[in-house]
DNA sequence: CATACCGTCGCAGGAAAGTGCGATTGAAAA
DNA sequence: TTTTCAATCGCACTTTCCTGCGACGGTATG
């Protein structure tokens, strides 16, 4: 329950900031510090439980340091970055992030990320955890949706699984031309012409 | 500055325990207190600030409840379950949503969840931080895709836009007869049979 | 140097998708 | 009751997709 936590952050301020808190904190050790991504694929040899990484790194960026530590590891890696664009988000989280934590952060908030992290949770600056969250929220288009009869939309969900007019009829006990005949509606109402964009266009709704 | 809020919750222990939070912190107001999603719908003739929501209730379920209230109002919906599993939580999320706490909170964690959405926030047990981070999280089936070119992951890549093979040819500057060959090998690449089978692999990678 | 692989292109033939036009039933709405 | 509409089915026709087979130049790998 002592756990480790290693630095990845290549500005010296930052870094000696955020030693400072794992030292002053009982709970942690302090594992190695790093000013590099290239360097920190170091931390291989000795994995800590959790390493602290910045995204801006000279050379090699956090965001590809943090996939190869997860193909090759299992290190709990907290974002602490300036970004608060969906792109790093998005990317970070992608790659394995188990946390992401903004440098405005006070020292007890990142304490506070820390510990909530051994606790076996996913700490986000606010900021951070709305954008997150919108990602799931659905763009109200449900004008077009609500168009869609549940028929079609049973069509369409087959579709989307990759099956063909055939395997849908079967599946539906219906004939190839009924199937025909509700991707025909489908794309109308929906304003598309062919299958994929009819999926695209299902998967946002 | 002084932020309304209102309670949808079926069970009176509960109930109560959310009151006593809201009235004992005074960065609130206590708004209506209902048992019902159906009741609840009364909240748009005089819209609270935020609205902590059960998703269990007798009748309509609280997700729905979410879903219409985003529809008419700027309601900032807190959801307090016992549901931990993927399925509500990705459907809170999507109805709209800002924030999912479970019931076995403290008093304390509920009243900073609370802050937290003022402050911008989005406030999630640590459990459901932790499985909604998870949702991002890609799947290491990087082998599969690093078995595709680049110039096979471009025609995919456009592919799963909806283009068909002649207007591929076209954005890429190559023959159609070439886009099919792309489209041949990436099939048996990735072992499988048509257009749609593969945009759905490709999402994954 | 040989082999392998990528990217380019072509043709033939069959399978699947998409379009147009039309039809029947049944239930719901006007 | 008439109208409307979802759901079902059929046929003819065009377009797109998919497969199989083959080809050529370039690059990299051995």
């Amino acid at each position: 329950m002592h756990k480790t936590i290693s630095i990845v952050e290549d500005n010296a301020l930052f870094q000696q900031a955020l030693v400072d808190v794992i030292r002053s904190d009982r709970a942690f050790a302090l594992g190695e510090v790093y000013g590099s991504a290239e360097a920190a694929m170091d931390m291989l040899k000795n994995p800590p439980d959790i390493a602290i990484v910045d995204i801006n790194l000279p050379g090699k960026s956090g965001i590809e340091l943090i996939a190869q530590l997860q193909a090759n590891a299992a290190i709990q890696c907290l974002v602490c970055s300036l970004h608060d664009d969906d792109d790093h988000i998005m990317r970070a989280l992608e790659s394995g992030a188990v946390g992401y934590i903004l440098k405005d952060s006070t020292v007890g908030q990142i304490s506070n990320a820390l510990h909530e992290l051994v606790k076996g949770g996913a700490p986000m600056s606010p900021y951070i955890a709305n954008r997150v969250i919108s990602f799931f929220r659905k763009p109200k288009i449900r004008e077009e949706s609500a168009l869609l009869s549940v028929r079609e939309r049973e069509v369409l969900q087959l579709l989307a699984k990759g099956l063909q007019y055939k395997e849908i009829a079967d599946q539906l006990f219906l004939s190839t031309e009924t199937v025909k005949k509700h991707m025909k509606n489908i794309y109308q109402k929906l304003h598309v012409q062919n299958k994929v964009e009819a999926i695209n266009k299902f998967r946002f709704m």
